[in-house]
DNA sequence: TCTTTGTTGACTGTTTTTGTCAAATTTATA
DNA sequence: TATAAATTTGACAAAAACAGTCAACAAAGA
């Protein structure tokens, strides 16, 4: 199982494409500094910079933008004890909306 | 399936118990409007007013938290094509986290 | 050593959130 | 209806969270 955050996976990506965070931060238009603190998951991603990114690197949108979706879901719970249980409950009414929608 | 809000069950929880706005905002030490826009979703619930409220109504408290938790994790999936999968990745994760804890 | 790369922290301004309050509205009851 | 009680609404200010900019610093390589 996957265990790495979006921004270790990030970090790779730019580093297995061989580019200085210099010159990514130049393609996205952000600051250096901004992007290596999101590496580092000192600063919280945006939903902008991943699809950003995944062009960048030319990697799946989808599996990025999961896994950061997913990170945000997991600060929400954080070390709570119901958790699991609320993501559960989550899981049913989403389901539950998306059979309704546009209803 | 329940498809109400939290604050809509707290409604429902302080009518049932014959009290005002006034008295309970007054037992739990928060403005009456916060609490009003709390019940009807205009404010954030916080963790704490959740906790204070299953007191003083003497209602299950893990029902009232999962609820609480499920609508901020649907929050930020909010209408995210995504957000199911978002959902799967964060349960495997706090599994994951839960077997190997005190590691 | 010089150069490139990445990290850190301070500073600024902006947005978001929070608490407080009083006026306005709705609802219930005498 | 008139009065009181209950609830809602919006304005305001304070506090907290967040975002962007920059320069100094540290690390690693050529």
């Amino acid at each position: 199982m996957s265990t790495e955050t979006i921004g270790e996976k990030l970090r790779q990506l730019r580093e297995e494409n061989n580019l200085p965070l210099r010159k990514v931060a130049a393609l996205i238009d952000i600051d250096v500094a901004i992007l290596s603190k999101m590496e580092r998951g000192e600063r919280k991603l945006t939903k902008e910079i991943v699809l950003k990114l995944a062009d960048t690197y030319k990697y799946n949108v989808d599996e990025l933008l999961v896994l950061f979706l997913s990170e945000r879901i997991m600060y929400e719970i954080q070390d709570e004890a119901l958790g699991e249980k609320a993501l559960k409950v989550a899981e049913r009414r989403v389901k539950y909306l998306k059979e309704n929608k546009g209803k």
